[in-house]
Order: structure tokens, then sequence, then C-alpha cells
RNA sequence: GGAGAGAUGGCCGAGCGGCUGAAGGCAACGGUUUGCUAAACCGUCAUACGGUUAUAAAGCCGUAUCGGGGGUUCGAAUCCCCCUCUCUCCGCCA
């Protein structure tokens, strides 16, 4: 949630943000209501103080024995007034909150200003695409239905379109990929590993900014509880309605947990293969800091990100998402593109965001600071460390062989077991 | 699923209709004392929001908050209802 106070004294900035974020400007909308809340609620309160001293007459009239019918009809005519203002009140407090909850975060100054991905600025690419000179590479499901180890026949059977089955080696190596990343988060960059629930509230929801503008993205259940898009969710949410203390940040939170999407908004993309799908593996990377952490944390978290690929030799690029290309509670986001020779380009397998207090807002989490001891809101981030159906097709497209087999990345094989995979 | 008990400030814990934003203790912070440590003593010690000053901060004024929501009452931490969560016992179960 963006804060109101800082609309308030610094306007126009926040519709220049959203004219940059491609969506209609709100400021005026949001200004004049926020004014009619407070005036309202200024009223309301000077009633409520009119209430607090007749009662306190009371008390004292009753101790002295006195007449209590004049305080009597005066309270009578002044709950008359409360009721009705609270009537007016109401309603626009929820607009005014309905308002504020719909509104993206504020993109940062480095962020580059544009529509949409296009927009999008490349700041540095890692590793040599491999030249295939003896065979053209295939993509991941041709390469998986090959090895007779991808199945998506079966998974739209038994679940729908947008499901996979993986047997044998492909299930595995899903597995190993999940089991390194995690090792080198916990052993190698100080994150906590930790298990967490797939189903959440509304109100988690609402923390971390998935609700109430992306209801049609989440899976519900009849219970009411949403399946996690991504553990960020169950991760950003752990400290919420909470103080923690300024000492024990940076706090860094890593697990892997499958993600549930609906994927309502893109049909008839990326519809072949495990791209796409609305239910995969991702080990998540969340960051809670200071204000002042916050900045190298992000350049950091991304490094983490990076540093699998690395290790994999994947080659990849990192870009800086554009104002129009950005996620909902962001101010910044790097995307790491992973080198898909199968598709010959580079498709997204990270994100990682800067959400400022945005999210803390929202939440409400907050860290007592130790200079000024008042207590402020923390700072969120969060990042794919990195998604794992995506990694596992990086794997396959980058290592395929001639002959339809596939290699085992270097640093892969002793949490896989063997140097490759072939056909059964 | 059945039966019961409970939820009060950072923690422990009183309170059972007005004098309670809330006793007392612990912790924390500032100070006095002290060669140092310990102890003792004095003081401070919730949050959010609104108003105010020049809507910087602080201050001052006010409102709200004793798990959440609603009700009774002139007045609720205290009484009533609903919900959530925790604990104990029984049942069921990975």
């Amino acid at each position: 949630m963006i804060d109101i106070n800082f609309v308030r004294n610094h306007q126009g900035i926040l519709d220049k943000a959203l004219i940059n974020r491609n969506k209609d400007p709100v400021e005026n909308k949001l200004l004049a209501l926020d004014e009619k809340y407070r005036a309202i609620l200024t009223k309301k309160q000077e009633f409520l103080k009119e209430r607090n001293t007749i009662t306190d007459g009371f008390g004292k009239a009753k101790a002295q024995g006195l007449d209590t019918s004049e305080l009597s009809s005066k309270m009578e005519t002044l709950k008359t007034k409360i009721e009705k203002i609270t009537a007016d009140l109401n309603p626009v407090k929820e607009n005014l909150e309905r308002l504020l909850h719909s509104i993206p975060n504020i993109p940062s100054d480095e962020c580059p200003v544009g529509p949409d991905e296009t927009y999008n600025l490349e700041i540095r690419r890692v590793g040599q695409p491999r030249v295939f000179s003896d065979f053209n590479p295939l993509e991941h499901y041709e390469i998986g239905e090959k090895l007779c180890m991808m199945d998506f026949e079966n998974s739209a059977k038994i679940a729908s379109s947008r499901f996979v089955l993986l047997y044998s080696k492909l299930a595995k190596l899903e597995r190993a990929l999940a089991q390194f990343m995690l090792d080198i988060h916990t052993k190698e960059n100080g994150y906590t590993e930790i298990y967490v629930p797939l189903l959440l509230n509304k109100q988690s929801m609402l923390g971390v900014g998935q609700l109430p503008k992306f209801e049609d993205d989440l899976f519900k259940t009849t219970t009411g509880m949403y399946l996690i898009p991504t553990a960020e969710a169950s991760l950003t949410n752990i400290h919420s309605d909470y103080v923690l203390e300024e000492e024990k940040l940076p706090l860094r939170y890593t697990a892997y947990t499958p993600c549930f999407r609906s994927e309502a908004g893109s049909a008839g993309k990326d519809t072949k293969g495990m791209l796409r799908q609305h239910q995969f593996g991702k080990v998540e990377l969340v960051s809670i800091t200071t204000h002042e952490q916050s900045i190298s944390e992000h350049e950091r978290m991304t490094e983490c990100a990076e540093g699998i690929l690395k290790k994999l030799e994947l080659p990849f690029r990192t870009v800086v998402l554009s104002t129009g290309d950005m996620g909902f509670s962001s101010e910044k986001t790097y995307d790491i593109e992973v080198w898909l020779p199968g598709q010959n380009t580079y498709r997204e397998i990270s994100s990682c965001s800067r959400c400022g207090s945005f999210q803390a807002r929202r939440m409400n989490t907050k860290f007592k600071n130790i200079q000024t001891k008042r207590n402020e809101y923390v700072h969120t981030l969060n990042g794919s460390g990195v998604a794992v159906g995506r990694c596992l097709i990086a794997v396959l497209e980058n290592y395929q062989q001639k002959e339809g087999s596939v290699e085992i990345p270097e640093a892969l094989i002793s949490y896989f077991g063997e140097k490759n995979i072939s056909a059964f």
C-alpha cells in the first residue's frame, strides 16, 4: 500500500508513476476522498469527545446524588448525531481503503520508463550460448517426450491442460535441482530454509498484494483459502502484525514449494510444454530489511539467484523491468532470463523485486529503530532462486545431445547421481 | 467430531460496570551511588489515527485500542451473542 501521507505531501509523483505504469491517474480522486474522510473523522471525534464529557458528568452527578435528566437528554441528541456521522464515515473509509489497496507501488527512478516489456533494459549477459553445429536444438518438450519422461496427455486426462507428469530421471532432476538450489542458498548465501503452508488466508494475500486486484489469477478453496502462487506470499507474511528488532535484520528466508497459478489471462500463451503451468516448483528467496539495507540487499539477492545459473553453467541475461512491465508491489525488479536454445531466445527464470515498505504497510510489519526508538515499516524483497520447472527446461535444452540424451551439469552431478539422462 | 478452560501492554500478572490506557512484578532505557562488578535508589517506559503550529521533527490537544466483530448501558477490559485462536480430556487419523 502506498503512503497516503506521502501522496498528500508530494503531489504529482503518484500520478506520474501510474502513467509510467500505463495506468490511469488517481491522485485527484484519492486526495479528495482522503480529505473528505479526515473531515468527517475529525467531526466524529469531536462528538465522541462530547460523549465522554457527558459520561463523565454522569458519574460525578450520581456520586453527589444530583439530577441526571438533563445529561440524559443531551446524550440522546448526541447519540443520533454520532450514529448519523458514523453512517457517513464508514462508506468513505471503505472506499478510501479499497482505492488505496488497488494502487500499485511507485516505481523507483532507476527503472526505465515505458509501457511494456520492450522497454526493459538489459544490464548484463553472462555465459555464451552454445553453438549447435551438427544438429538443430530441440525444445524441452520434444526432448522430454523423446526420453519418454515427460507426459502431457495423461496429466491433461487426470488434471487438465497446463499440468505435466515427469517420470523417472526427469522427476529426479526436478528434485535434484531443488535440493541443489536450497543447499546453495542456505549454506553459501545465508538464507534460512522454511517449510511453509501452501494455502493462505485472504489477509495474507492482501498483505503481499495478490489481493484484491488479482483474485482471478489465484486458485481458491471451498473454505475460502488460496493456493499460493509463490512462496513469497507465505514467507513474507510470517512477520505480519509484528514489530521486529532492528538487530535481527536483514532476515533471509528460502523455501521450495509448488506454486499454483490459474493463468487466467494467458490463454493461448506458451501452451506447448511446461513453460507456463498451473503448478510448478520454485525455490523462493525473501528478505526483510530496514530502509537503508534494501537497495544493497536487492543487488545481493539478484546475485544469489544468478549464482545458481552460473554454477549450472546456463547462459543468461539480467534485465531491469520497465515501469510498464513490473509487478504490482514492486518498486524495482530485475528479471533473470535464461537462454533456451530450443526457442532460440532468453526466457524469464527468476524475478527479483524490491517492494520498499509497500507490502509492510499492508501486512503491518515494522521494526524498532534503535536510534530513534520509533517503529518503522520494514522493507521487503523477494526473488526466485530460481524457478525449478523452468530451470529443468533450461538444463534439457542447453545440455541436450545429438542422439537425444541429456548431460547433467557438473555442479549437479552429486545431487543427481548420474552424468546424463538417456531414454528408457 | 464431542466435553471443558482460556485469550489483558515486550513478558508475567491483577482487574469482574464509572476513579483503569489499564495495579504490581520482570525486562528495557536515562540517572544517582560505586575503584570495577553486583546490589540499592530515583525517573522514563504502548500503538494507531485525527487536529494543531508553517500538515519537517518534537510538543500540545483529542479519538480509538485489554484476541476480532456485534449487542446491552448515560457509561464495558468487566455483562450478553457470534467468530478466530490456544490449552486439557475423549474420539478419529497421516
